[in-house]
DNA sequence: ACCGTGGAGGGT
DNA sequence: CCCTCCACGGTC
């Protein structure tokens, strides 16, 4: 068997007795082994002793080349090809590892060139034994009783709420659902609330008895969900260790069908998986940051081809990535149409080109233009007002007085910050003071603000609205709603508290466009999107950019579909994902070589660089997406071969990763 | 990390 | 001709 097998599937739920379904009775067990070497990425054969019981998906300890390591039994079989086994130790005879789960990992590792191993770490959270040993979660809780929860109902065709997804002519989407069937669709969402539409899709797969799984950001989003979803199970990873093996024991035993969880609840062992959301899937929270790097989303689409089920990608923003699912027609479109987008969406005016900018003399001194301040005095008659400012802190960087060079510390290179009003500017990487800075271009001593952070926003706010109440959100204090009463909310993208806002103003846009990042403008019409749609309807919407900017007018249009078509069709021309399949390789130069010379690419493969990266150099390789999966066998091969030979320096391998530098 | 294998080299 | 040591590759 090689590394990108995986014994097939055998179905559940048949009513044979387990030992026949699962082979519980067989006396070899095939078993995935932590071993953390690329060339040992294999089953390895162990002898089951008598009377053990080890069933598949269960964690066991193996001696492995003269040591024990931790593993999961895969399969139980008959004979094995090879003579002498050694014997398992059970950890536990506790299923952790569905036979779904298992292929999943397998393909989510053949996906991102990474160890079955690497990916078990993410998808199986650490044992607690005593959580384990607990009076079962099961037996407490009976299985999710689709009848019983609210909302059952609205499995009824012709029944879902009013408001769920028919703006977007999604009836026929929810029919579907609630019929048993797998539809895949991308949602490009209306400024308001998302989750109670979500909820309604959740409810209607639950009610077609199958289980369901809701993918967000961040725990705030988690709980939100929970509040439009209360017959849900949470699984962020925030929840210590014995909280989050117990629910996840919930989920695994089938007492918990209704999961709602952050990135690492992709792989959640949902019973009979009917569907899988994935929200905002812009947000680089959704991206693993532990190798091999998977994407929830890219995971959720694996899922639902491995497991047949329905798949939901919803956003204020639509990824290229969506726009691609759409124009291959894997997914159809949910999508409002202009009089609905009309009907909610706020009015979003394009306040300061550079021109308009250096004519205002108020924007000059205070960084806001006259419109921002005579629509804010406006709003803050009737609800508070949003600013989304991109930078956190008072002003985290500073700059020559002169020459407008940014500053940096003398000690590391990191850039000069203000941490607070009238504080000494010192360094924000080591904290050292600046003392004797001089500009290294034109030897100014003298410094201005160059970014500026919310916390500095929002003084200035104050005193530019005295009697107003000023609320900052962002960093670790973060604000979860406000009233819907008069005052000014400085957040920060992605901390922005959940409020009926009379006005939203979107400051620094250059900031955001001027990242050196591909998907800068995906992004900055992302942040600003979800800010923008927690405005009342037809409330004032103020960016401060540039109106011709393609993203810029996007929002203007509220046309996120729009948007990632022509992000989409822009990739396509420079050849960058999703357009095509892209492998970051990192390391130090010989290590990289090393590499190159054990690599066997598809035929199309195009090698390019190295250029600098945050460790050693980066080779860029990039691919037809035909030959996706052979880049992705063929780095990994090449890994084996270094692992193997125990070549020195370490590597990472990122495939399609999150940030196109 | 450990262990088994096999080739080289030097001793019987 | 045999024994020992070390390097290398596989690891069930």
């Amino acid at each position: 068997m090689t590394a990108g097998e995986l014994p097939v599937a055998r179905v559940t739920g048949t009513g044979l007795p387990a030992a026949r379904v699962t082979g519980t009775g067989l006396p070899v067990a095939r078993v995935a082994v932590d071993t953390g070497l690329a060339h040992l990425d294999r089953p390895f054969d162990y002898a089951v002793p008598d009377g053990v019981d080890a069933p598949p998906g269960c964690r066991v300890r193996v001696r492995f080349a003269g040591r024990l390591t931790d593993g999961y039994v895969l399969e139980r079989v008959a004979t094995s090809e090879h003579p002498r086994l050694s014997p398992l130790k059970v950890v536990s005879p506790e299923v952790v590892l569905t036979v779904e789960v298992a292929r999943l990992a397998r393909s989510v590792a053949d996906r991102y060139a990474g160890s079955l191993a690497d990916v078990l770490r993410l998808a199986v959270p650490p044992r607690h034994a005593r959580t384990e040993a607990a009076p079962s979660a099961a037996a407490a809780t009976p299985p999710a009783d689709a009848a019983a929860a609210p909302g059952a109902d609205a499995a009824e065709p012709g029944a879902f709420p009013p408001d769920a997804l028919d703006a977007y002519g999604g009836r026929g989407y929810l029919e579907s659902l609630a019929a048993g069937r797998s539809p895949r669709a991308v949602w490009a969402a209306l400024p308001g609330s998302p989750w109670s539409a979500i909820a309604v899709a959740a409810r209607a797969c639950v009610a077609s008895g199958r289980g369901v799984l809701v993918l967000v950001p961040d725990a705030r989003d988690v709980a939100r969900v929970l509040s439009a979803l209360p017959e849900a199970t949470a699984l962020q990873a925030d929840l210590g260790p014995a909280a989050r093996y117990r629910r996840f024991l919930a989920v695994s035993r089938g007492a918990a069908r209704l999961v709602v969880g952050t990135r690492a609840a992709a792989f959640a062992p949902v019973r009979d998986l009917g569907l899988v959301v994935v929200w905002d899937d812009g947000d680089d929270l959704h991206a693993e940051p532990r190798a091999p790097y998977p994407h929830a989303r890219e995971v959720a689409l694996l899922r639902s081809l491995g497991e047949g089920c329905a798949l939901l990608l919803g956003g204020h923003a639509v990824t290229a990535e969506g726009a691609s699912l759409l124009a291959s027609g894997w997914a159809h479109p949910l999508v409002a149409d202009r009089g609905a987008v009309r009907a909610v969406a706020p009015r979003v005016v394009a306040t300061g080109s550079d021109a308009e900018l250096a004519r205002d003399e108020a924007a000059r001194f205070a960084r806001l233009p006259t419109l921002v301040w005579r629509t804010a005095r406006e709003a803050l008659r009737s609800g508070p007002v949003l600013v989304q400012v991109p930078r956190r802190g008072y002003v985290p960087g500073l700059a020559c007085a002169r020459c407008r060079t940014a500053a940096r510390c003398g000690h590391c290179g990191g850039p000069l910050a203000l941490p607070a009003a009238g504080a000494v500017p010192a360094c924000g990487w080591c904290g050292r003071p600046a003392a004797g800075w001089h500009c290294g271009e034109c030897r100014s001593d003298r410094l201005r603000a160059g970014a500026v952070g919310e916390r500095r926003t929002a003084e200035e706010l104050g005193r530019a609205f005295p009697g107003v109440p000023v609320v900052t959100s962002g960093g670790d204090a973060v604000v979860d709603e406000v009233p819907a009463t008069p005052a000014l909310v400085v957040a920060t993208p992605g901390a922005e508290p959940i409020g009926a806002y009379a006005a939203v103003v979107l400051l620094d846009a250059w900031t955001l466009l001027g990242r050196p990042d591909l998907r800068a403008a995906e992004e900055a019409l992302r942040r600003w999107a979800n800010a923008a749609a927690l405005a009342r309807p037809q409330a004032p919407v103020l960016v401060v950019a540039d109106a011709g900017l393609a993203a810029v007018q996007a929002l203007v249009r509220w046309d996120p579909l729009g948007h990632a078509e022509r992000e989409l069709a822009e990739r396509t021309a420079l050849g960058f994902p999703p357009a095509v399949r892209l492998a970051a390789v990192d390391g130090e130069p010989a290590a990289l070589q090393a590499l190159l010379g054990h690599l066997t690419l598809p035929p199309a493969a195009e090698v390019l660089g190295p250029v600098p990266a945050p460790v050693g150099e980066r080779l860029l390789i990039r691919t037809p997406r035909s030959e996706g999966a052979a880049l992705a066998a063929a780095l990994h091969a090449a890994a084996g071969i270094r692992s193997a030979r125990k070549e020195p320096g370490a590597i990472r391998i990122q495939v399609d990763p999150a940030v196109l530098g």
